[in-house]
RNA sequence: GCUCCCUUCGUCUAGAGGCCUAGGACACGGCCCUCUCAAGGCUGUAACACCGGUUCGAAUCCGGUAGGGAGCGCCA
């Protein structure tokens, strides 16, 4: 078993100067616990540790922490492999669950026990829940006293936790790529236990073990686990292992301002492809709260690991704005090739009941409705009148647009689109602005009726865009039949 | 309560002592373009949490205050 660990370069410590690709090759982790599905805060920490390793030709690596039997679901890392997957933050090494590797934290368990460095403690939760409350009560910071530390004797009838022994005086440094130089004081800490008293490993003793073992140089997490570093330090210290470079990212709140929580848009990431969005739109989003690279908004994938470095991340914790994310993933939509869009809109139209398109209408309709769509599933209801006539028109709008004389320009229309030649946009703008000049009406007068007759209402692309993708049947087919009710509903002029 | 972290427009951010009359982006308003809806162009409103100090000069450095957050589990 490998006891090599990463080699402590600080990098990132001095802003605009930070080290260039190392020589040794970089490891990052991404590690979520299956006790929830993933959202966008863990999605955006699996960002930057992927982002990390792509940048500097190193390995990202998936691990499951499911030591907490209770919770942890199958469905959980179904759901989890499954955002990732959807993101295309592909792992080079893992999923690895931390359930499968119980033999090894037993073994270091053991080996700790034996030179001295962890101890059995038989103290019963309901002991420890007594000191906690009696330490708060006098204001102190509530930890565990040391009681078992020193003794060699044990307690019949009660099966012991083993805990770490933390140093009890010095300080342990904390060299953080983000948030600098953080130091705790060992007399702070108190001996956290690594082993419950059913025999299985606890979190931060796991971590250790499987950063060492997995020989992760950059742990890059939420800021939330800073308080837990220095344990998780202490106890690499205790393993004859160098500390990785850690990197604390800022946590993401909620667009009120408030912690993400289930009630305040912490959904899984999935609901995110389920509205619509594409994950290169999502990542750029993300990649964006709490870094920066100059004024650029958007980025490509490419781009994002082109330009990302852990030095530009800054301290402070972003709420999330669906506003701009709606407008990335509408930057997305009008950039990315055709063809990237083609398969996630035939999903959201099959959603909307529309089967068998095909390719090249998607693709006609993907030209034409993606500057006006935030969304897919925007971008799907909209087009759905590309698939099927209208069963009925908006009232208000037949009311505001048409008239006998329009019914009459609409009716010649139809004749003439059916004599038309070549069925192309160009050709179609000038016969329609041709008739609406013959009748000394605006182009949006004939437009707008003829939308209506073959869309059932006033937006659309460009008329001449819409009728080209319909096909001369069908839209001579639709402006008959509207022209054929609409007649019946207009009365004739006294 | 104790320890640690954070603080520039409503939001995301640029900014590493003079380039700052504080820049960009989203959102919002106006104008232009226009067959609808958009997209796009131009433009407007809007911020250095506060108080001291260092300095010729501070959004930037130092100290304090206030506010916010995290951690203090046989959870992760």
């Amino acid at each position: 078993m490998s006891r090599a660990c990463g080699s402590g370069t600080l990098l990132g410590l001095n802003k605009k100067r930070s080290a260039r690709p190392q020589s040794m090759s970089v490891r990052t982790r991404f590690a979520p616990s299956p006790t929830g599905f993933l959202h966008i805060g863990g999605l955006r920490t699996a960002l930057f540790c992927w982002l990390y390793a792509r940048r500097h030709g190193g390995q990202f690596i998936l691990r499951i922490e499911d030591t907490d039997l209770e919770r942890s679901t199958p469905e959980a890392i179904r759901q989890i492999l499954d955002g990732m997957e959807w993101a295309g933050l592909d792992a080079d090494e893992g999923p690895f669950r931390q359930t499968e590797r119980f033999a090894r934290y037993r073994e270091v368990i053991e080996l700790l026990l034996a030179q001295g460095k962890a101890y059995r403690c038989y103290c019963t939760k309901e002991e420890l829940d007594r000191l906690r409350a009696e330490q708060m009560a006098r204001g102190e910071k509530p930890r565990y006293d040391g009681r078992w530390r020193d003794r060699v004797d044990s307690r019949p009838g009660v099966q012991p936790v083993v805990r770490f022994k933390n140093p009890l005086h010095g300080e342990v440094v904390v060299e953080d790529a983000v948030h600098g130089r953080v130091v705790f004081q060992n007399s702070e800490l108190d001996d956290l236990i690594i082993s419950r008293s059913d025999g299985t490993p606890t979190y931060n003793f796991c971590v250790v073990v499987d950063d060492m073992d997995m020989r992760i140089t950059h742990v890059i997490r939420g800021d939330d686990h800073l308080n837990n570093t220095p344990r998780q330090q202490n106890l690499l210290e205790a393993l004859g292992c160098k500390p990785p470079i850690y990197a604390h990212l800022p946590m993401i709140l909620g667009a009120d301002g408030a912690k993400l929580s289930k009630r305040h848009g912490a959904v899984s990431v999935l609901q995110y492809r389920d509205e619509g969005y594409l994950p290169e739109a999502l990542l750029n989003y993300l990649v964006r709260l709490g870094w920066s690279h100059g004024d650029q908004e958007f980025f490509t994938i490419d781009d994002m690991v082109r330009s990302f470095d852990i030095s530009d991340v800054n301290k402070s914790a972003s709420a999330f704005n669906p506003e701009k994310l709606a407008w990335l993933n509408q930057q997305h939509l009008m950039r990315a090739p055709p063809e990237r869009l083609a398969e996630p809109l035939r999903w959201q139209l099959e959603r909307l009941g529309v089967v068998g398109a095909d390719e090249a209408k998607l693709l006609r309709i993907i030209m034409v409705q993606r500057e006006r769509c935030k969304t897919l599933v925007e971008m799907a209801a909209q087009s759905l009148f590309f698939f099927s006539a209208p069963t009925s028109y908006d009232e208000k709008q037949v009311r505001k647009h048409v008239s006998t004389a329009v019914v009459d320009i609409l009716r010649d229309l139809a004749g003439a689109l059916e004599r038309l030649g070549e069925w192309a946009a160009p050709a179609l703008h000038s016969l329609i602005s041709g008739a609406a000049d013959r009748s000394g009406l605006s182009l949006g007068k004939v437009a707008q009726p003829v939308r209506l007759a073959l869309c059932g209402g006033t937006v659309s692309p460009p008329i001449d865009a819409t009728l080209a993708i319909l096909g001369r049947e069908e839209s001579v087919d639709r402006l008959r039949r509207a022209v054929n009710e609409w007649a019946l509903m207009i009365p004739p002029l006294p």
